[in-house]
DNA sequence: TTTTCTGTTGATTAATTCTTAATAATTATG
DNA sequence: CATAATTATTAAGAATTAATCAACAGAAAA
């Protein structure tokens, strides 16, 4: 099912900005050039989610925010231009599920429309997510940031347990060391890809019986490391 | 396959070091002196990727950006020397998907090409499926690089999969040592033919029950190598 | 401050890949 | 049919590349 999401600015090219980025990720969408108008199609369209800018003819967007949450608890995130704003969008009379100050990156906003569409999701279907990964005799506990083997607890650095974290939820799946520097360390990261080298060998330190021969973190030479995939 | 960097840029000396460090990490490499060129050049050569720089004559860098991403989503990542222009490049209004700023580590532009050029690909293939090859009782996993005879894993190195993965991906179809040595080995490689015989010999040495009576992978004489077609 | 965590660097080790050359098989030619 | 020429197979060693490991230094946390 695509997703529709409503976009409200005044500004044509800034919608079609808005449109363009959208489209590429296969959304539908819907437009409004003023407040008024935005409010009839919300009502009539229910749209997933609104991008809302605070700027606007007709009705400025503080109020068509607090005249939508009146109706639909559809996610709605607000647009500003300057950083003053932001309190105002976020207080809590307004309701608003999110804010974005111009300029924005396309992929800053897509990443937050994302968001809030997931969001959304689980506040209709709460997600039971699986909070601890079994592989083999290891267990790996998301909330309590902790790792278990064969019951004792071993203690691993921050960085470790989001790295053995993040393979063990793909097991079987290889990464290169630059995909892992990105997902693992964060996208505004680049490091030395050693540096995954690194880390891999000091988990294994610790998570393995016998670090030179390892069972759980794998190296795939020439490609990257992966967790191991059977049982 | 190789991918193709148009770099953007007034100054030879930063095309050069651009070139340079690109070249070093096996990219192709396309130049642009203004803005003017820039746009034809993009649209001729449809480049994987684009480094632009916001200074230049003819046309700035960001109408440039601005009609490239009228026509093309090709990833596009600007070159500003100045922190105050990261608000404009980032702006929702230019498109640009990423940018750096002078002066900038080779590793960092490095790391930042790599990186938009993944997103880029990851775009257009949402979520990897799961591709396993099936010829006879061989079966090769694209993904995990893993290859299987009767159930049972063969452990191969990484050009030996490669190799088997190309012909296996069109079997039936024979390629000669020469076409093998650019697809497998890559475009830039000018070894020696003689390296392929070498890898079939190794690769059927741990693939087929009898080595020398091959099953799998077949020789025409005087042609090339093919996958066996029958099933 | 002291301790712990992280990223970097360089040496060492391990594995892969390429090259060469000898041998075998096949095809062409007299 | 015999022999030469071509082409492919095979083995072995050299060169190259990748991964591991150890040690250090700066940053962050306690």
């Amino acid at each position: 099912m695509r997703k529709r999401i409503l976009i409200v600015d005044d500004e044509k090219n800034i919608v079609d900005i808005l449109k363009f980025n959208l489209k590429k990720e296969s959304f539908d969408t819907l437009e409004a050039y003023d407040g008024r108008t935005a409010l009839e199609i919300a009502e009539r369209e229910k749209p997933d989610l609104i991008l809302l800018d605070v700027m606007l003819p007709e009705m400025d967007g503080f109020t068509v925010c607090r005249k939508l949450r009146q109706t639909m608890q559809t996610p709605i995130l607000m647009l500003t231009a300057r950083e003053e704003e932001v309190d105002k969008v976020l207080g809590l009379e307004l309701g608003a599920d999110d804010y974005i100050t111009k300029p924005f990156s396309p992929r800053e906003l897509m990443a937050r429309v994302k968001a809030n569409l997931r969001r959304a999701v689980d506040d209709v279907v709460p997600q039971q997510k699986n909070e601890v990964l079994r592989c083999a005799d290891l267990e790996i506990d998301i909330n309590r940031y902790e790792v278990k083997r064969a019951g004792e607890i071993i203690e691993l650095t921050l960085r470790e347990f989001e790295l053995v974290k993040f393979l063990a939820l793909q097991r079987g799946q290889i990464f290169s060391r630059e995909t892992l520097l990105e997902k693992v360390w964060g996208y505004e990261y680049f490091g030395d890809v050693r540096t995954v080298d690194v880390t891999v060998r000091r988990l294994r330190e610790k998570l393995e019986r016998d670090p030179s021969k390892p069972v759980y973190i794998l190296t795939k030479r020439g490609v990257g490391y992966y967790f191991n995939s059977v049982k």
